[in-house]
DNA sequence: GCCATATAGTACCATATTAGTCCTGTTTCA
DNA sequence: TGAAACAGGACTAATATGGTACTATATGGC
């Protein structure tokens, strides 16, 4: 578990593609089938990924999408927000007030700075790297933890 | 978003409340009232947490539950684990043949990696860390990347 | 100017997951 | 032997998510 929702899987597939065509204006249509996705699900995020400026729409005949910035310079911590909005593992870690619990639980300082460990890491890998297979020679992402 | 389940914070906050009385043997009404959740939700998680082998559960009157470890010694992620199953932020994360879509898309590799980066995170956040606030002044959690 | 194409926004429904509760059975202690 | 307490599983209700459809608006070509 402790899963991004199918929605962000769909958003980092369509966003590599349409990263391996920087130039290009992609239709959703086209990209669904290069997705292997449906074309209402596509239409869906691409919409919310434009209205977050990660990739331009031009509306109108010949229209579609493309990336607004070149692959290696827009994370997959920047996808994810653009769909799930901001990354936190609880309620308390996103704001205050937020859970009926905060005045006797105490574990609210911990659950932002595991947090924000997280969403840190995932702004370190670009929608470059996620384009090609991490090689098994390739060490491992490494989260440096409360202590480090 | 990214969250984890509610029953997870639960078990974490009941975790940290028996890991307060090590040697006790606390009962599942005993941890409701000093948790300020519902007897059968905490009854609930503490049944799972003694499947797993984090609690120790003790049958009968007097009966209740005790930490099988030093606080110091259980990490976040077996907790997490322990409700939500292995740490994976996509299907394809947890092992092969779980995504339909595996043989066209190519990013399973990279949230392997992903995910175990951030289950490596959370195993090196102990209970003990849990149990007091982190310090602003404390760095926070780093998350190194696929580079790293 | 008009029509075809394509996105924007929104609202909706169906389904899956999660949370929460309850019941029945077993164990232990007094 | 009875009360206290956990084990396991089944069930219900609430919520979230995924997926779809509809209307409006913009663009480009004939």
């Amino acid at each position: 578990m402790l899963r991004i929702s199918k929605l962000t899987d769909y958003a980092i597939v369509v966003m590599v593609e349409l990263g391996e065509s920087p130039g290009a204006v992609l239709s959703a249509q086209a990209l669904a089938e290069r997705s292997h996705l449906e074309l209402p699900t596509v239409s869906k995020v691409l919409k919310l990924l434009a209205r977050h400026g990660l990739v331009r729409s031009y509306r109108g005949a010949h229209g579609g999408y493309r990336v607004t910035r070149p692959t290696a310079e827009i994370s997959v911590a920047e996808i994810i927000g653009a769909i799930e909005g901001p990354i936190a593992m609880t309620e308390c870690s996103v704001e205050v007030g937020l859970c009926s619990q905060e005045h006797v639980c105490g574990l609210r300082s911990n659950w932002q700075r595991i947090s924000a460990a997280v969403a840190r890491a995932m702004e370190e890998v670009s929608l470059a790297e996620m384009s090609r297979p991490a090689r098994p020679s390739e060490p491992g992402l490494r989260i440096a933890t409360l202590n480090a």
